[in-house]
DNA sequence: AGCACGCCGACT
DNA sequence: GTCGGCGTGCTC
């Protein structure tokens, strides 16, 4: 008798662990680790995924209260391995082990037990986007010296069409209109060969410059050292981390790519995850360039359907390299030898949802689990990475770092200068770019040249401040001041989305909704505003070309935007950190920090780190190509260490400031920190769950060293969209188990009608 | 989560 | 007497 380990698939926290079920003989051959199964679960029937098989009864449970799985829903996504992490996982990230499980899921496979409303029958729901087939057409064997009748048309168009070689059924009717008829006709006497094949979604390709990199002739010593202790790690096969520490433009991306194909020459797959807001055409065409079938891409912009042709291809072993955002982690590549983070400091690799997980973490467990090595790239590396590097070890395995400092070709490091704007201020300069900058844009514009512009805001100001009593309209919603856009007239709540008409100062229909007064100017600069005044100061001659949430939000606007910026002669791109990452144009001589300070100044404790990393990024754009770049860096607050550390291109600078600051207040990298949220539209029963949460940690971990419980306070966003916000920060030391701790005491809390909660395990976000 | 079980008040 | 309120606990 065979007995399966299931993952019940039903949304709760007092669900954690699997549940055994016995194999029936006839299942025996589908019923595997991975597989997604139906099996009756108290009362009803749910949905599962096979996490273990055992040949013995499981201990703990009386063999006669054992039920059967019902039937085998779906093929097997993942293996042991995969079962081990994500179970892992849900501990971790104190989620529920089906939200785990589900990360392994083939896209868009998932399948439900629901019921239309109370008392309706249960149903099972699949929401598949499964594989397409298309039928295609060539020219057969009798094609040579068929001469179709002369009123035969169709024909003769079809035949036509075909001489350019192999085409897609429908698209042949694309262009020549209804042709079933006729290429059943030819297909009947062997003029043409119709045949069904697999049709893989979303493979586009891209007219970017930099997409089909050549090969560089040799690598520099830097690239050739990190090339070698990857190698040296995949083959020690434990899992073991290295940290390549490579200023912007040291070809880190090269380095990747020899590490893969030694890889994949050792007959081993790899996985790529990128930030999502890089996971650009340009960088998909690099691996492309270079592994060419071998390539699958994950990520969100894809339809279900294309999901799940990408992720199938790795399953099938048809492609040996995923390429992908966070989620691409958890494609079915075999016998994986390789996982590469790029900017592995970015924050985009902490999941904002449940399971609220971290990739290098995950990505750090399943190299352990599977035997591969694990590549963390960045020219800013988080302090975590840093810190783990200077031990020599996390969590039993070993961690290195390998540093790149030269650009191949021995390119320079961009000229940084700092503009203290209060001093530009006190000089009269009222205009957004300060003097230098305004100059240095003209030089890029008389030189037709390109520069890219940052500015950490979209939409045209940042708010609408009454003049005469202060007032700054908020969203009577959610707790955050409303953003003015200036193309719209309207007043939008980032948090919620919700809009409002409004005019400002000097409209005459203006009006203070606090006090009536007519003076409610606009405050701040947006994207749009810059994109305007670069209108102004450099006239016609250039193209400006504004890339921000709003201007990409269109399906491919983004690799537009940029196809046009690279195609331009001479141009500014303006936009917000989604430029700052990854951009790779040699004719960049110009990179403009508008206002360094908006990061800086958020109450969070990676600001200065957040703000370092955008720095230094954005200003890595500059000069890539043969000719010296210049950074122009605009700021209130010219002194602080993150923006010192950038301008003299010295991180220890930073490092030394920000370490000190972390070590003193207990913050990550010497410590980890959660966030447990709880919200509610009952602000009393917000606050009593809240308050009985921290109790309950409090008595858990009381006088244990190195914890501390923070709280419960109100949320910085203390509401949002009509919820009350609280929340307790519980801070403990780098072993402990922060999850499961936290599990327990959220299962402990009695609940309250109307009352949620969110965990969030290694928080980036504390607001 | 979803459902049964169980122990109290107000109806036929 | 019984119907139904929802607090408590269990689900392989």
């Amino acid at each position: 008798m065979r007995y399966a380990s299931v993952v019940v698939d039903i949304a709760t926290r007092a669900l954690d662990e699997p549940f055994d079920y016995v194999v029936p003989e006839g299942l025996a051959g589908a019923c595997v680790v991975g597989a997604t199964v139906l099996v009756t679960f108290s009362h009803r029937h749910a949905v599962g995924y096979v996490v273990a098989l055992a040949d013995e009864a499981p201990a703990g449970v009386e063999a006669g209260r054992l039920l059967p799985v019902e039937a085998v829903l779906a093929a097997p996504a993942f293996d042991e391995a995969g079962a081990r992490v994500a179970l892992w996982l849900a501990r971790e990230y104190a989620c529920p082990p089906a939200d785990a499980v589900r990360l392994f899921l083939a896209p868009g496979q998932t399948v439900k037990v629901t019921r239309a409303g109370e008392g309706a029958p249960w149903e099972l729901v699949c929401e598949s986007s499964g594989p397409v087939d298309e039928r295609w057409v060539a020219l057969g064997e009798a094609a040579e010296g068929f001469r179709p009748r002369a009123n035969a048309s169709r024909q003769r168009q079809v035949i036509e069409a075909l001489e350019a070689g192999p085409m897609r059924l429908a698209e042949l009717a694309a262009t020549a209109g209804a042709v079933s008829q006729t290429v059943a006709a030819l297909e009947r006497r062997g003029v043409v060969r119709v045949w069904r094949a697999r049709h893989v979604r979303g493979q586009g390709g891209t007219s970017l410059s930099s997409a089909v990199a050549a090969r560089p002739r040799e690598l520099t010593r830097g690239q050739r050292a990190a090339l070698a202790a990857i190698d040296e790690a995949r083959e020690a096969a434990a899992g073991d981390v290295v940290l390549v520490d490579g200023v912007t433009g040291s070809g880190k991306t090269e380095v990747y790519l020899d590490a893969i194909e030694h890889a994949l020459a050792a007959g081993r797959g790899a996985i790529v995850l990128v930030p999502e807001i890089s996971l650009t055409p340009q960088t998909v065409g690099r691996f492309r360039s270079r592994f060419g079938d071998e390539v699958a891409v994950l990520h969100s912009r894809l339809s279900a359907g294309e999901r799940f042709d990408q992720w199938d291809l790795a399953r099938r072993g048809e492609a040996r390299v995923v390429v992908g955002a966070r989620s691409a982690l958890f494609a079915p590549v075999a016998d994986l030898g390789l996982i590469v983070i790029d900017e592995e400091h970015e924050g985009s690799y902490k999941q904002d949802k449940s399971p609220r997980y971290h990739a290098r973490e995950v990505a750090a467990r399943l190299a352990a689990e599977r035997g591969c090595a694990l590549v963390l790239g960045s020219a800013t590396p988080s302090l975590e990475s840093l810190r783990r590097c200077e031990v020599g070890s996390w969590r039993g395995a070993r961690w290195r770092r390998v540093e790149m400092r030269e650009r191949p070709g021995g390119a320079r490091l961009p000229e940084v200068r700092v503009v203290d704007m209060a001093s530009q201020f006190r000089g009269g300069r009222r205009s957004v770019f300060s003097a230098p900058l305004a100059e240095a844009l003209e030089g890029v514009r008389d030189r037709r040249e390109k520069a890219v512009l940052l500015l950490n805001r979209r939409g045209f100001s940042n708010f609408l401040m009454c003049r005469d009593c202060g007032c700054v309209p908020e969203c009577p919603h959610c707790s955050c001041a409303l953003t003015y856009h200036e193309r719209t007239h309207t007043l939008e709540c980032h948090t919620c989305g919700r809009s409002w008409p409004q005019r400002a100062y000097p409209d005459p229909t203006t009006r203070c909704p606090n006090c009536g007064s007519r003076y409610m100017a606009a405050y701040g600069v947006g994207t749009e505003r810059v994109e305007d005044e670069l209108r102004l100061l450099l006239g016609d001659g250039v193209e400006v070309i504004r890339m921000d949430a709003d201007a990409t939000r269109r399906k491919g606007a983004h690799q537009e935007l940029l196809e046009r910026f690279d195609a331009a002669e001479c141009a500014v791109l303006v936009g917000t950190q989604m430029i700052a990452k990854g951009l790779d144009f040699p004719e960049v001589t110009l990179v403009g920090v508008v206002n360094a300070d908006t990061t800086l100044k958020l109450p969070d404790f990676r600001a200065a780190e957040r703000t370092y990393d955008l720095l230094e990024q954005v200003a890595g754009r500059a000069g890539r190509g043969g000719a010296a770049g210049e950074v122009i860096i605009q700021t209130y607050w010219a002194d602080h260490p993150a923006i010192q550390a950038v301008a003299r291109h010295d991180r220890d600078v930073f490092l030394a400031y920000e370490l000190e600051d972390r070590r003193d207040s207990g913050y990550p990298p010497f410590s980890r920190a959660a966030n447990a949220v709880v919200w509610g539209r009952d602000a009393r029963a917000v606050a009593a769950s809240a308050d009985e949460l921290a109790r309950l940690v409090r008595e858990e971990v009381g006088g244990e060293g190195g914890w501390e419980v923070l709280g419960p306070t109100d949320c910085v966003k203390a509401r949002v969209k009509d919820r009350v916000r609280r929340h307790v920060v519980v801070k403990a030391p780098l072993d402990a188990d922060l999850g499961p701790v936290l599990s327990r005491c959220a299962a402990r809390l009695p609940r309250r009608q109307g009352i949620r909660m969110a965990l969030d395990v290694d928080a980036y976000d504390f607001m």
